[in-house]
DNA sequence: GTGGTCTAGACCACC
DNA sequence: GTGGTCTAGACCACA
């Protein structure tokens, strides 16, 4: 852990959001690149049903001033996503979750899930715990020590 | 799940190491350079006491062989944190957990279990979970799912 | 004296530099590499104070240019620097001489001055020389003979 | 000054020198390599007269043994000082200042003088010392501080 | 055999 | 444009 993992959160939850809701968590100390954290987080809010299709995303330039980063950044990620289909920019009037995609896929969050369960515990490991131990640390956390 | 996560998982186990043993895993899909979690893997196995002041780490050359990587990217790990005053390089010998390191591991060691704790956390209440649901999951792990 | 010295001496001012300035000359028959010898200078420039918090450093690629040799060896010394404390990079604007410095400069400077004096004397004493002669031949020199 | 430049100093004053007298010291925090730290010594010993044609030099094993280095660093250094026709090697009788050389050569001693010097000068310059401020140095030693 | 230095060049992240 | 990562490969210092 070299320099401090200067943190930056903050909660984006416009108004123009209808059913949908993000925030965005931006970890400049895990070494994964700014867009790569945008898109992950936004594919996860799709995964989990958060955001769902047709919900707004918020426009690029009040991003970058909520995350103080640059607004290339943000299109970068909005790129990338409406390549794979799963945001559809709507020239003038802003990006959106894409209707085409099915709801939800549940073997895709579980994936996504289990993926993320994997590389959290071999990291404990590392560190000298074992499942259990893990247990033990998340059940001291009050509740909502995460978000 | 952006691109497949390759993942290589390998061993070392060298009869050189008296008290030491490191097992380094790649993960190509995260984002996180190479050469970092090289340096990762290498902290933690110090933080959590399994590597401990002396241990011989595996040779450069023969580290990149195991990871089919370039010795240069393994050279820059071991570097950055000989720099650190983690490491010692002793030229014709080898390198090795240094025997200087001070006081506060326990307090490090402890940052960083709460740190990652956190990250994961954060990212698994992205995609709908939350602390008890964790819980559950790795409960439903036969042990050693991880490690 | 070994093989023929070459020495690269070079300045750089450039117009982006507020309060900083600084110059670099590689001494290519010293035996010293390059990249520490940049260390040294960026070092002795902060000690003394010519370089400050905030400084701008010469871009990697116009320096490799002005002193001939390769980016990658000016991005190791920065980045060395960084791991220390010395550097911060600014992705994508630049690297600079780092505000964080604590208090113990005064100090630093001193030892630094000290050793150096120490192995020139030294060596003075290898070639026959004691103090006094020395000091002739420094009085000797037009004044701003080296620099 | 990253870690305290290790030094080891020792003196060299063995019986079977007829006129000569070499003392070795070692900088392992400078950067110069080994090999090439010996030989400057042993040039600048012939450069100042100290050591003179005939003279013999320590045996490869007693100095690796004072010096606490591998005796090839030590070969590496004869080797190249034999090449250069500075010392000669007597099978089974032990290394010698060679005879051929002619008296220390007045230029080739001012040269390695003034080289030295205007290193020295470059890098206290660098510190933020003039010639002025170098001199009160100097004369603040109490004499022999460097020998 | 070990690690260290340096080069050359491709490609990425970010402003 | 900035720096960062990684590769491939030559050559050096040292045990």
């Amino acid at each position: 852990m070299t320099p401090a993992a200067v943190r930056v959160i903050l909660s984006y939850m416009g108004s123009t959001l209808p059913g949908g809701q993000i925030t965005f968590s931006l970890d400049t100390g895990s070494g994964v690149p700014v867009y790569r954290q945008i898109i992950e987080q936004i594919e996860n809010a799709v995964l989990s049903g958060r955001m769902r299709p047709g919900d707004r995303l918020p426009t690029i330039r009040a991003l970058a001033v909520e995350l103080k980063i640059n607004p290339n950044t943000i299109a970068k990620a909005y790129n990338e996503l409406e390549i794979r289909g799963i945001l559809l920019t709507q020239m003038g009037s802003g990006t959106y979750i894409s209707e085409k995609r099915p709801a939800p896929d549940e073997d895709e969050h579980g994936k996504k899930v289990s993926l993320t369960l994997e590389r959290f515990l071999r990291e404990m490991n590392e560190l000298g715990l074992d499942s259990n131990a893990v247990i033990k640390l998340i059940k001291k956390i009050p509740d909502g020590g995460a978000g």
